[in-house]
DNA sequence: CAAAGTTCCTGCGAGC
DNA sequence: TGCTCGCAGGAACTTT
């Protein structure tokens, strides 16, 4: 479920349930997801109260009034499950928790992905779900941010100062394809399958285009460039607007769906019409680095 | 069979 | 020739 949108869609929910809570119990029913859960992860978080949630690229990060952040990335099934006090208590059982949580369907599963559960101090629930288990859950000091390896390399964030001077420069003399650049995360980060597929279908940019055709020999941006970068922006402002994508049921924290997916151009539409006007193609699906890419090869150059 | 993400590894070719 | 670098592609993690 998470590019940009769907994590900025999450962070905004979470935002407006843990803001001013105290943590007073976390439960973990596993020891890892892609690492190991941090030492003593429970107890060092505890007794703190929840300050600010931000968001650097596809990762949230929890500030705690003592200095400490949770840094949590949702992979790609990742999902958080808001309860109020009142639905917590619904879900109440005697039972002891250990491999299942009590939520069971409620997170949109059994329970048996519910790896993390946040109790707060006016009896809310905050739940992590995840089945694939490619997110990640870390504690760090805040300052850590720009050292942490998993954020130390991350490029410019869209919504930022970034635009397609600095993503020319970036660019400039690079073979390697356009759609493969915009994935990593490097060059800018929050940009997934999807909203560059979606992205790059509206610029008429071919994917498997060399990103070097793209800046001028000189190294300035072409207009192609600067078009790619304003429906880069677009493309994900527009869905955070929709509250995310919906594909696989993607929810917000309160279970309500992302509508984004209406309005794919290109993405999951393999063998139906283009729909830009007059272009009357066909979109196909190729594979680039191992993942799907869909495009119109007669509006795409 | 495919899936929204990221990291790590191998092999190839260019350039010094 | 040998070394390094960039890049493409694949595998890995895992469950539905």
């Amino acid at each position: 479920m998470p590019e940009l949108p769907e994590v900025e869609t999450v962070r905004k929910g979470l935002e407006q349930a843990m803001i001013g809570r105290t943590l007073t119990e976390v439960i973990l029913r596993r020891e890892n997801l892609r690492f190991p859960f941090p030492e003593d992860f429970a107890s060092r978080v505890i007794g703190s109260k929840i300050d600010s949630i931000r968001r650097r690229a596809k990762y949230l990060l929890i500030d705690l009034d003592d200095g400490q952040v949770i840094l949590s990335h949702l992979g790609m099934s990742g999902r958080y499950t808001l309860f109020d006090a009142e639905k917590v208590n619904q879900f109440e059982t005697n039972g002891d928790i250990d491999r299942s949580s009590r939520f069971g369907s409620a997170t949109g599963f059994d329970g048996r992905h519910d790896h993390v559960e946040f109790r707060f101090d006016d009896g809310s629930t905050a739940v992590y779900t995840d089945p694939r288990r490619f997110g990640i859950m870390d504690l760090i000091d805040v300052g850590e941010e720009t050292i942490h390896p998993l954020l130390e390399s991350l490029g410019p964030e869209p919504f930022g100062d970034w635009n397609s001077k600095q993503l020319a420069q970036r660019l400039f003399k690079k073979t390697t394809s356009i759609k493969v650049a915009l994935l990593d995360q490097r060059v800018v980060v929050g940009v997934g399958n999807i909203y560059a597929c979606e992205a790059l279908h509206r610029s008429g940019i071919h994917p498997q285009r060399q990103s070097k055709t793209l800046v001028r020999k000189d190294g300035k941006p072409t207009k192609k460039l600067d078009l790619l970068v304003d429906n880069v922006v677009q493309v994900l402002e527009k869905a955070v607007e929709a509250g995310g994508s919906s594909l696989n049921d993607f929810a917000d924290v309160n279970g309500s769906l992302g509508y984004f997916g209406h309005q794919f151009q290109a993405y999951d539409r393999e063998d139906q019409p283009c729909l830009k006007a007059g272009c009357g193609g066909t979109i196909e699906r190729i594979t680039q680095s191992g993942r799907s890419t869909f495009l119109c090869p007669r509006c795409q150059r």
